[in-house]
DNA sequence: TAATCATGTTAACAGTGTCAACATAGTATG
DNA sequence: CATACTATGTTGACACTGTTAACATGATTA
């Protein structure tokens, strides 16, 4: 048996995600996580400040990954229309927020306070920084505070429309008005349609 | 010295909403209200069978005054067109948001589970209905699933933008694309503009 | 080889939600 | 009116939590 472990930083965090997606950011623990690496309680001390700084890790991937799945959605169908690809990217975000549930509600969560982690920050931005470029492309000759409006305008959008989709409140209220339950089944089987309707208005 | 409160149900629910709102729901805890009210640490449980119960009860509150706040701002000032007062409620509802930003982060945490507080669940599928009621009366005729569709866009997009407006991220991006922080200033300067302009689009 | 430093452990503290067992007071019933 | 019942309070305890201090071990470097 070894004194040290050797990877134990990453194999934290990496648990830590795991368990984050699965259970939520709240239902998980330091000790927890310590004890599925086969170590001490206070062992992840040596790495993480707090458990905040553990979250941020966290938090730092799921934004990595968001990025990473927008980048893609807006680049790789080169054949298709720069508004096409724009539609992609806006049901990307909204698949990842509806299939990572518990890691988007991680990196929007007030728990984690992004001022103190520069690197999470950076990441964040970054990812705000793919949608810029895309209604860039998409509108040629745009003013700068335009463009940010415009993004700001649909970042907005998907947003929210992720927790509106997520929200077990609407689900539910088709009990009370099917109406509104419909129109939320309708916006989930046709992402796209929502979108470029939103996008054309 | 009583044995018996006499009104400890409001006064932890009051309590509670208080102290939600100055440090946030993650900080709250039911031994520290106890305390508050000068009563055991189990009091609370004659009342709340859980912690969630009680925080499902100040969610309700803040649900019950979004609604009333949204209810005011769409059929107060008379002389405004529908469409103004579309506006006053946008911004209205941007603005509780902003400011009850810790009751608002409770009121969409997944910490509570809203399908189990029927009374919950049923004021914030009312909050939906006010606006439901305003977009119809701005779009006579419209059909019933095009009505929902559009209610599911405009919340999404406040929903979205308060979401925005608040992210530590976009304030702290201001240092590294000075753009995007110049819009959320002028977007958070003149709500109205925006959501008019969102609102035509 | 010896000193230093990163990384692990153990023990402890204060705090948490929650439950079981018990105490008191107000209310309804004989 | 006395008695039983029920609602509402208290005490004590359990199993957790994050975090710190003091100590142990192993790797690196002078």
């Amino acid at each position: 048996m070894k004194y040290h472990h050797g990877n134990l930083k990453e194999e934290l965090i990496s648990s830590a995600c795991i368990i984050c997606e699965a259970d939520g950011h709240d239902r998980m623990s330091l000790r927890s996580i310590a004890k599925e690496a086969k170590v001490s309680q206070t062992a992840p001390y040596r790495h993480f400040k707090t458990i905040e700084s553990l979250l941020a890790e966290v938090s730092t991937r799921g934004f990595t990954e968001l990025k990473e799945i927008l980048h893609n959605a807006s680049t790789a169908k080169k054949t298709l229309s720069t508004k096409d690809r724009f539609l992609e990217m806006g049901q990307a975000y909204i698949e990842f927020g509806l299939s990572k549930r518990n890691t988007y509600d991680l990196m929007h969560s007030p728990v984690i306070d992004k001022t103190q982690f520069p690197e999470l920050l950076e990441i964040a931005a970054g990812t705000f920084e793919v949608l810029v470029h895309i209604l860039a492309e998409l509108n040629p000759g745009i003013s700068d505070k335009d463009l940010d409006l415009k993004c700001i305008h649909h970042w907005a959008l998907v947003h929210g429309l992720v927790g509106l989709l997520r929200n077990e409140t609407l689900d539910a209220e088709a009990s009370i008005n099917t109406n509104a339950g419909n129109a939320m089944a309708s916006v989930r089987d046709d992402l796209k349609a929502f979108l470029d309707e939103s996008l054309n208005s």
